[in-house]
DNA sequence: ATCCCGAGGG
DNA sequence: CCCTCTGGAT
């Protein structure tokens, strides 16, 4: 298992390999993150930023997204994966912030949880990237870095694995990390073919060691 | 544990 | 072809 001070230094050198890293959602206001990001399950942003104008363009708010016709939002996010359940929990999302939360996100993760689609991890990315409430998002990158980094067990849940990252980075740098830790895994250590010959953390990394070793 | 599920990459 | 993508609900 990787010790804190040695993840933190692991960690500042991935900050300076991606120092611009940022959220790649494409959004005007908290509401079109909030639906956006329920969006990106199991899909790239990328494919979601390319659905997103033509769903703002026509639902912009929450009230239009709210009576919209089921059957024209799945045509507006079809070519999204699992489509037809996000589909039916955007429209169910709006009308839950229009009928109990005054059209407004709230603030609470607890509450922006009981809407349709938003886990814990949704939640954490719409209140740390609105309203900078400190959080970190487990993703599919995260959990995978983490693992690989060895801070958890391999086994480890992705609550565990939050957990985890929360006791070893300050809480000021949470939301931040979050980003970093995104970027290293989305353009260098890859789910399918990672840099390692070319890593600058290999020195930290028990995975990393194998794979070049065999 | 299983289902949902299209696009892009290797 | 097979794997992966800022998961969540049952």
């Amino acid at each position: 298992m990787l010790s804190k001070k040695r993840f933190l230094e692991a960690l500042d050198i991935i900050v300076n390999m991606f120092p611009e890293a940022h959220g790649e959602l494409e959004w005007e206001t908290p509401f079109q993150l909030l639906i956006a990001t329920i969006l990106s399950a199991q899909a790239t942003d990328k494919g979601v930023n390319k659905a997103t104008p033509g769903l703002f363009a026509k639902y912009p708010d929450p009230e239009s997204l709210a009576q919209a016709d089921v059957a024209d939002v799945e045509q507006c996010i079809r070519t999204i994966g699992l489509y037809k359940t996000k589909a039916k929990n955007i429209i169910k999302t709006s009308q839950m912030l229009v009928e109990n939360f005054n059209s407004e996100l709230p603030r609470d993760k607890k509450l922006l949880q009981t809407l349709p689609g938003v886990g814990r991890k949704t939640a954490n990315v719409v209140l740390g990237e609105t309203y900078g409430i400190p959080g970190i998002a487990v993703d599919t990158h995260v959990e995978r870095i983490s693992k690989r980094l060895d801070i958890v067990p391999q086994k480890a849940s992705v609550l565990e694995v939050e957990e985890k990252l929360m006791k070893l980075i300050p809480e000021e740098r949470w939301v931040e990390s979050h980003h970093h830790l995104i970027f290293f895994g989305r353009y260098h250590c890859t789910a399918r073919a990672p840099k390692c010959e070319e890593c600058p953390v290999l020195e930290y990394c028990k995975f990393g060691k194998r794979n070049l070793n065999g």
